[in-house]
DNA sequence: CACGTTGTCTACCAGTTGGTAGACGTATTG
DNA sequence: CAATACGTCTACCAACTGGTAGACAACGTG
């Protein structure tokens, strides 16, 4: 009772800006930019929105700080995979084990992925500028895969596309998932995973051995 | 000046009910359910917002009105391409070419399915029941080329998780293509349809065996 | 110990939200 | 022509929104 009134930077100090990054994203992430309000953020913390808005100058702001800390824990997984040096399909599928391994365990990250790329998004700029040296970097590794004939030609950064929307698509849509029948369980995404991965196999297996393209 | 006064049956009647559903598709599909406002509509319209409420009882009726409605539209679309008659990745490119035409042309469906399927919507089910008949077909399509040889085996229902995440994906996904620095224009999307279709083709080929691995 | 800094709070606020109540003009119909 | 149904409106409202102002307690430092 008398505790509730010593506040001050002992009580929780600056994990509290820590703890309002996790929940935002949760937020965000789960229900969007626009369904998420502050007040809703501060209950769920046990906080004031005016603590809120100490950390974070404005409701933007703190979306923002939520996507460069999102982004930087989506480069980190990725860098592991690309410094794993696997080669071909292999790299693919640690990618998508990656993928699948944030869809089960931080769901609200890939929420988030989807609320930002939303088309005529405000702040698609954002996860773009943060995210854009990893879509480079992958796009480098298609094309060495394809000269190295590991992969079948084609334009890198279409291909990409394809793979990205595949990837994020199948670890994404739960709801259509359910709706054919799969509910979301353990062992449906396992299979779901398995099921990714031969047709990404199917899509990037070069035709012909070594196509030689200048 | 004096027609304002004029209000009443005369100067709108009931195709006031069709115009509030198609500004609302568009709200609702560019920006979200959360952050279209009932208000925001009716200006649109250039009516009152109780004009909406009297058609429709609140803003989540409307919601699902529009979701009805596009349901509708969806299927008469695909229903064209079944009774097409063609075959194996005719057909697949038949419902490619589909899609592309109606994210070129209305592209707020394309948003609204985005909306409508975000995990934990709680309309999903709405969506979902509307458009199962669409994949249930789309699934014994998928199984019957199997046996005829025309199309990769594979379990039917995850294989059309599959293609739905990639097409989706491919016509949905322009902040991600703009990322990887395609520009929304017309040729960009001609080229984005064909790579897509290259990538179909790849992975659906029968004569195209994936290497097992366990 | 005095004093500024830091982190949280209470108290507000103006604007917006979805929604209700009811007036009013028009058209239809007995 | 009276009565009723219909479609739109004006007038509100309580709840909630993001955000400001400023009090206040604890801490760190001279």
């Amino acid at each position: 009772m008398v505790d509730e009134l010593r506040y001050g930077s002992v009580v929780a100090g600056a994990d509290t800006k820590r703890r309002i990054l996790d929940v935002a994203l949760d937020a965000f992430g789960r229900d969007g930019y626009a369904a998420t309000s502050l007040d809703g953020l501060a209950e769920g913390l046990g906080i004031r929105k005016q603590t809120i808005l100490y950390w974070f100058s404005s409701k933007r702001d703190l979306f923002e700080a939520v996507i460069d800390d999102t982004a930087a824990d989506l480069a980190d997984a990725f860098d592991e995979v690309s410094d794993s040096g696997l080669t071909g399909l292999e790299q693919v599928q640690a990618i998508v084990d990656q993928a699948f391994r944030l869809a089960v365990r931080r769901p609200e990250v890939l929420g988030l992925v989807r609320e930002v790329t939303r088309p005529g998004s405000l702040t698609a700029s954002r996860l773009a500028t943060r995210v854009r040296p990893l879509f480079d970097r992958a796009r480098d590794f298609l094309l060495r895969e394809m000269h190295a004939g590991r992969i079948r030609c084609s334009d890198p950064a279409m291909l990409l596309l394809s793979l990205y929307s595949t990837v994020v698509g199948m670890v994404t849509e739960l709801e259509v998932a359910r709706t054919v029948g799969f509910e979301p369980t353990l062992r449906a995404t396992v299979m779901r995973r398995r099921e990714l991965m031969r047709f990404l196999r199917a899509a990037l297996s070069p035709e012909n051995p070594a196509p030689v393209i200048a």
